[in-house]
DNA sequence: GAGTACACGTGATCC
DNA sequence: TGGATCACGTGTACT
């Protein structure tokens, strides 16, 4: 065998010796083995690629196994941050999303004791961009007893869009009179007053009555 | 070489007719193998984890090598969609920093006409979370007629951090009275009152004196 | 020597 | 057919 290029001494001599004349390199043989030499370095260097991009990898030498699972830490690390904060930037229209956020269960972090307290909602908000708009979705916000845990706010060419992460109360005792169940609807409604035009806003001005009125324990 | 296990008809022969009694299948020799085929599930097991991982790569069925390509691709836009976006969880004392925008000269996508006109500055601010806490910043930002182009915000248990990308005019008739210079000690020293307690407030009240009256060239 | 890690050549398999 | 990819066993070097 001709494993490696240092070693080539006691085998392919043992063959010269029985055979003679067996020619142990074929053409077909040597494209194959450059073909697989070249396919290797193709992946290793993709590796050591990801060996200098990576920070924990970056440090200290480390296995090639190793390398590649701190690859999937990375990236887990690095989408998880990044979550969320995905299509932040402003469209060209006006629109308004309210969706549950998917519970990513991973783990047993869960404190079933606040699971049920509240739950986590994000608000997706996209208009052009004005003096006091900030301070009117946070109205909005409190108008369905919710608490901003997380926001991201874009703002491009006179548009923005701003990317809630509310918790909002289940208690039946919510501010906006309803109970848990239709708070989303609520939060929808009040945001989408929020970007409604001056004349539209007159149309629907009992979200407006409603700002301050309320008094909860 | 016993290469593959249905393959040994040639070399194996040829051993065996040389040296004769040749135990091929040593206890060290089978060790080996075995730990060589455990390192490879290892490196493939973590392979696939990654194939789930990468959006572009869990479509369709791709080589290992393009594989690990689409992940350095994907490790990429990651971190560079990350960017700036770190350090926004708040801590535990309060911290005002603002720092100049590192230019990110990538390409050639400078617009040297509006260059001069403005300069992007990062703002951090972290103290404990209360109501009006974005308008006061916004006013703050306003007093040193700065521009919000974006902004990330993260509250957890009651406590918040603001991270503000503001476009700072650089024009002499600037709100505050400042010239372009001096600006961002004018914009720090904005957003440490925000922060400040009520008695510290009083204190340096001449900033909240001052906010609308000076008007000079 | 036992253990581990890498590169190599090879057989098998699928376009 | 020939090209391309994979898993395998092996040689070699380092701890």
């Amino acid at each position: 065998m001709v494993a490696a290029r240092s070693g080539d001494d006691a085998e392919l001599g043992l063959d010269v010796e029985c055979l003679a004349a067996a020619p142990r390199w074929t053409r077909a043989r040597r494209s194959h083995s450059e073909a697989q030499r070249k396919r290797r370095e193709r992946i290793n260097a993709h590796l050591d690629t990801l060996r200098g991009l990576v920070p924990s990898a970056s440090r200290v030498r480390m296995d090639k196994a190793a390398l590649l699972g701190e690859v999937v830490r990375y990236v887990r690390k690095l989408r998880s941050e990044a979550a969320g904060s995905e299509a932040v930037v402003p469209g060209e229209g006006d629109e308004v999303v309210v969706e549950e956020e998917e519970v990513e269960v991973e783990g047993c972090s869960c404190d079933a004791g606040e699971r049920q307290a509240a739950r986590r909602v994000k608000a997706s908000v996209c208009c052009a961009d004005r003096p006091g708009l900030m301070s009117e979705l946070g109205d909005a916000e409190r108008s369905v007893s919710a608490r901003a845990v997380r926001a991201e706010i874009a703002t491009v060419g006179g548009r923005t869009r701003s990317v809630l992460e509310l918790d909002v109360a289940r208690t039946a005792a919510a501010g906006g009179g309803s109970n848990g169940a239709s708070q989303l609807p609520a939060l929808q409604a009040a945001l989408r007053a929020v970007i409604m035009s001056q004349e539209e806003l007159l149309a629907v001005e009992s979200y407006k009555q409603r700002r301050f009125s309320a008094d909860f324990a």
